[in-house]
DNA sequence: GTGAAAGCGCTAACAC
DNA sequence: GTGTTAGCGCTTTCAC
């Protein structure tokens, strides 16, 4: 291991750079940073010198300085789900473009962990924050939101219209669904979701399908809404296992609506293990569109989130604030659509 | 908006809470960290501060000082993959277990992006790193191992035993593949891949398919290599349209072996759309076994990589480098097995 | 048992 | 056009 002839902190500082180069230390900042003019001749010596000790700036002494790091934080229960990394990939297109850097923290549906991870990406290097949360957390975000940092809310209606968001009308969408449903004559759609004690989202999903009903003059029935919490780790696995079950007792919908597609897929094999055709003998419609379901068999009918859109609207959002440009609308709502696919056609006769 | 009566920075600093307190700023320090003893009143004191003026510490400032954050990077091409969700899934853990914070950088196969964002964390605030490279960059990453910033290599063997390095044996793996195939008398296994020139990964698959070839005595045919660069993007929509052109030429394999799960569910679509039953008409074998794996139509039959396990050992490893423990064995290689489902059977006869 | 002060690597105001 | 120096928030010697 060969050691340089300094070695403060086995690594080279600008301070290094400085006596290398022969000039002072505010010299080589302003060459790094083209913060003043430096004469030509002195720009190349400091330059040969940090070439020479192979020197990179540490970023962090900076942002001590600065008080920016240039890079945000983005909270979020789980990067497996393909939903939320396709937000993802919006947020890292914005990123990229306007000079960021982003910084997952992943909560495994933790609250704890949430609460843990943004306390620390905020006490540390942070600019700014964008949160999927998991939970009905309004009191934390709002507590962040009011220590003045930048933080932008997705895939989550606070109902406060301060703290920036960007959502879908869950409510509408999950409505338009049933009314598609029943424009194929279902008049039994059996809806399939996790339990929403804890999540604006699933409990505004799960409201729309009440009101679709109502509004299609299909009277509700207990017996086919499958809520489970089991299915929140287990996704497709538990929605399969759940569905298999309730096959088994004999009252048959004409359709399934799951509320996010990997619980779809679940139904799907369910339905075909149990020898019922897809959409012949039931129908079943998705929520999201992600990826795969244009692999699924059949191929998924399902609502159209458009989730890099998103992204890109919510790292724009936050870098704006970040930067202090002004911002009119503080909550966004993304448009959705339905995907027509292979999924569903007309109900059964009875 | 309310503002404190100091207002330095906007945030409180163990400054403030040593003037509140009445206490020397060393004294904070101490209680914080518990790095000496100090009597019970006055640490009463320093905590009340803390609780009234809502203070946390700079963790950024610590670092400076101490050279640690305790924040490791992961670099990676794609967090969408279910492969490398899954593998971060059991470098969290560990991460959780040790008390770390896993930070993110995810470069979307780009190069330039790599080595922008590997040296972007390092030059900032983490101590250790582990990369997933999308490429056959040895360079760089030796060079990174020569500032000694504590690293491990993951899926992708480097051929220098200095660098920590958590990898399957890919060749060995993929001659398994061949060699099942081959139980079920199987003697025109088309091979679907990316091209492989940038990446050690694939490239040992590759050797590993050739060798199962000759091993079980059968002619290599070129016509059955579908390698192309464009699945790497569009990973199933690739080899779904691939297959699909390839099945009209007329050339008929037995079975397909792919270089990952979400090739082949792709040539599962594409053989189901041209009217061949799996596994009565060809066989379908995967390699990972995601997730998704267990819900297709049919269910498919995979190699099995431990991606927890590898995310388990890779970040222990880490860590240990990093806490200065001995390291024994630097490359670590995490054995496959293979998942037998329902996409493969015997050959049809000729 | 506690305080004063130096210093981590950097920027920016102020000098000249 | 360049140098000096204070200070960002923290830890850690060294005093007392």
């Amino acid at each position: 291991m060969k050691d340089s002839k300094k070695r403060k902190s086995g690594v080279t500082s600008i301070k290094d750079i400085a006596s290398e180069a022969g000039v002072a230390i505010s010299t080589v900042s302003n060459v790094i940073n083209e913060t003043r003019f430096v004469a030509d001749s002195t720009k190349e010596k400091v330059l040969d010198a940090i070439e020479k000790l192979n020197y990179r700036p540490n970023i962090i002494a900076r942002g001590l300085r600065i008080k920016s790091t240039r890079a945000i934080g983005v909270i979020l229960p789980d990067i497996s789900s393909s939903f939320f990394s396709q937000v993802i990939y919006g947020i890292e297109e914005i990123a990229r473009q306007r000079d960021y850097t982003m910084i997952l923290g992943c909560t495994n549906f933790d609250y704890r962990e949430e609460v843990k991870i943004a306390n620390k990406l905020i006490d540390s290097f942070i600019d700014g924050l964008i949160f999927f949360s998991g939970f009905d957390n309004y009191e934390f975000i709002k507590k962040i939101y009011d220590r003045n940092i930048p933080i932008v809310v997705i895939d989550k209606a606070l109902g406060d219209s301060e703290i920036p968001t960007v959502v879908i009308d869950n409510t509408a969408a999950v409505e338009n669904c049933v009314d598609y449903l029943c424009s194929y004559n279902h008049k039994k759609i059996c809806y399939v979701t996790f339990t929403g004690d804890n999540q604006t989202t699933v409990r505004q999903r799960y409201e729309g399908y009440l009101s679709g009903l109502k509004k299609n003059g299909i009277d509700f029935d207990p017996d086919l809404v499958l809520m489970s919490e089991e299915m929140r780790l287990n996704e497709t696995a538990s929605s399969y296992r759940i569905v298999k079950e309730f096959l088994k007792k004999g009252k048959l919908p004409t359709a399934f609506l799951t509320v996010a597609d990997v619980f779809a897929y679940g139904v799907l094999r369910a339905l075909f293990e149990e020898g019922f055709k897809v959409p012949e003998d039931i129908s079943v419609m998705g929520f999201d569109n992600i990826l795969f379901s244009q692999f699924t068999r059949p191929l998924l009918t399902t609502l159209k989130q458009q989730k890099r859109v998103m992204g890109n609207i919510a790292m724009n959002l936050l870098v704006d604030i970040i930067e202090g440009r002004e911002v009119e609308d503080k909550t966004i709502i993304v448009p959705t659509s339905i995907v027509e696919r292979e999924s569903v056609s007309f109900a059964r006769k009875k």
